[in-house]
Parts: C-alpha cells; structure tokens; sequence
DNA sequence: CTCTCATTCCTAGCGTTGCTAGCAAAGGGG
DNA sequence: CCCCTTTGCTAGCAACGCTAGGAATGAGAG
C-alpha cells in the first residue's frame, strides 16, 4: 500500500532536494550580502564556505564555479531592478516624467546597490542577455526600459533600438561614475540633460 | 678638468637613467603587446617578467604594481584615441558629421583594441580622471568630444556636461556591446539614434 | 536490529596569482 | 686593487579557484 508520504509527495527524495534548493538559495544570498557589504573581491570561494558553515567543494556542487554564484546573484538584482523601474514608471504623471522617472531609478539603484549591479552588467558573467533565453527577470526590466522609451520614439525608428540606446547611456553614465571618472556632483544634472535629449517627443 | 661627459650631460647617471626609461618602455610595450593579443588575464608578472627577459620583481622597481602597469599602457591608449578622434573631427564636414564620425571612430576603437580600452576605461587603474591632474592624454581626449559637442549644446546647457554624458553613452554602447548584452549587428543603428537625439542643433 | 551500499560532505592539495624578503653579482669611485 | 653601492636574481609567502579521494552519514534489505 502507498504511504501517506507518497501521496502527499514528502518522500525521502522531496525532502532532499527541498533541503538542496534551501542550500542554494543560502549560498546565494551569502553571496549577494557579502558582495553588497564589502565587495565581490570579498567574496572568495573560502569565505562564502565560512559564511554558510559548509565547506568549499559544497559551492562546486551547486554552482559550475564562482561564475555561476555570481550569475544567479545577477538574475536576483535584475528582478529587483525590474520592480524598481516598473514602480517608478507606473507612478510617473507621463510620458516625460516616466523616462525621468526610470532613468533616475536605474541609476539610482546602480549607486546604492554597487555590487549588484556589478555583476549585473559590468563583470563577466555567463548569462545570455540579447536572445530568447535570457532570464525572465532580465527581460522584465528591460521591458520597463522599452515601455517607457516607447511614447517617445520616433516613427521612423524602432522602439527596441531606443531602449538599448538609452540603456547604454543610463549604464555609461553609472559606471563612469561609480569609476570615479565622472564627477558625482553633477550627475542630477546630466541625466536632466540624457533625458531631455530623448524626451523629444515628451507631451509634458 | 670637467670631462667631455659631464658638459654634455653624458654621465654615467644620466645613461643609467636612460637605460631605466627604456626598460620601463619595453615593460609597458610589452604589457600592451601581450593584453592585446591575449587579455588582460594573460598579463600576469611572471608573464610579463618572461616577456621581457627579466625577473618579475625588475616589474616593482618601475612600478608600484599591476594596476600601475595598466594605468601606463592606459595612458597610451588614451593618446591614441584622441588622435583618431581629432583627425576624425578635423576630416568630418559639418558639425553633425563631425558628432557622427567622432561617435563612430569612439566604438570603433573599443572594438578594434579592447584591451586598451578596457584598461582606460573599464578597469579600476588608479588614474585621475575628473581632475587637473589627470593626464595630458586623457584630457585630450575628453576635449576632442568637448570639440565637437559644444556646436549642438543649447544656450542653458554646459557644453562640459554635454560632451561627458555624450561620452557615457559612447561607453555604454562600447562595453554592453563587447559583453554580449548588447546584440552586435545593431549598432551601427543604435549610433545613428545616438547621434541624432545629440545633434538637434545640427548645421547639416 | 544489523548489514550493505549509495550518497553526502570534508580534508588535503594542486596549480596559479600578485607581491616581497634577502642574498649574490656587477661595476663605478677612492 | 679594494670597498661599497646599486642592480637584479632566487626563493618564498599568502591567497586564489577548483578538484581528487576518502570518511561519515543514513536509507533500504534481510
């Protein structure tokens, strides 16, 4: 006769991979808040052991390598980003107060969660980016992104390549400063300026 | 009786110190040579140290360490970058087309020698950059995409913040691009788009 | 309850990195 | 000719990502 266990599914075989997944979601979030405090050079395979109370090799049977750790913390941010961004676009009055809106989130969340957003789009992490199997996270945010550049594209151009052009922008103008190569101070004002320059279109 | 040497400055601590300088050219040769054929990652000291036939720590004796090794070659991919923008901008018609060819020569060269680029522009390499003391080269640079920006900057913009959040975007599109987050084919529209929201002051 | 076997997880170690201490050799100055 | 400074080497340190191989754990069979 089945047991009770076997019909409600909490076999030996659930329980295990339920404490597997629980075991990931821990090294992920190990990673992510050790890289957030003090930095993904801080982030050593030896430290995130420490930090989990596992040993090394436990990393490598979850994860292909540090690249992996660093891919899944990526896929994290992009959906907190997406909220982020979608939450500022759906509260802006309009059309140009949205594209204001999203740029100053995006940039803003590349300042206040540096790490993050490191491993997002500067490090080199395999995750795929420009093709159907990118991670939906990845493509919700850039769909906010698209939304947003959408009202304001010209006929003549494609909404996609807008979108991509003003997130190079957003992302030169984060990196560059996080990098020390561009000045804070005047960074309200040079997104004004981004913006103004796409907001051509804006009916506000 | 002062010798011959020493009234032309021919001593041996001058020859010595012109023995050091060329060393420490053919250590930045050298480390410019090797990170382009291979990356950065195949720079290492003991690489290097092979590469030109001494001992690492000679490395230490010219420099503080790899970042600065990087810093030195970035500072001659910053002067060769300006030169290939100034001769862009000097060729180029008209103030649009200058903004077109100065946009295009930019992308061009992270392409071309992504190395280099990396090393001026992606890399942590302890170089002032937003300050007078950054190097000449550097600022060079900077003012060939101040050149030809100031034409399209309106009345109430600075033509010193237009040309930086110009520079963002050109390095947006470069890096997301090299990544693989930004799809390739593309972008030779995405600099079109790029370049016609910035010259809406064009003469042409 | 006990034996068996598969899975889980740790200890130990490999090869590499950037960087440095300390000694040997070279070479100019008295 | 000898001293002594300068130069550049050998050897090694601590830390990195990653992996092999064995010990311990625990489920299933008799």
């Amino acid at each position: 006769m089945a047991s009770v266990a076997r019909i409600t599914g909490m076999t030996i075989q659930t329980r295990r991979e339920r404490e597997r997944a629980e075991r990931r979601r821990l090294i992920v979030t190990a990673a992510r808040e050790l890289a957030e405090a003090e930095g993904w050079d801080a982030v050593t395979t030896r430290r995130l052991a420490a930090e989990i109370e596992y040993s090394q090799p436990v990393l490598y049977s979850h994860f292909k390598g540090k690249g992996a750790i660093m891919a899944a913390v990526a896929v994290e941010g992009c959906a907190e980003l997406a909220v982020e961004m979608r939450r500022a676009r759906e509260a802006a009055p309009g059309t140009r107060a949205a594209l204001a809106a999203v740029a100053e989130t995006y940039t803003s969340f590349a300042r206040r969660r540096p790490a993050l957003y490191d491993a997002m789009f500067t490090h080199l992490v395999d995750l795929p980016f420009a093709t159907p199997e990118a991670p939906a996270a990845l493509q919700e945010a850039f769909g906010q992104l698209l939304a947003v550049v959408t009202p304001v594209t010209a006929p003549e151009e494609e909404p996609g390549l807008v979108a991509e052009t003003f997130w190079a922008a957003l992302h030169g103008l984060a990196t560059l400063m996080r990098s020390g190569r561009l000045p804070e101070p005047a960074h309200a004002r040079r997104l004004r300026l981004l913006v103004d320059r796409f907001a051509k279109a804006g009916d506000e």
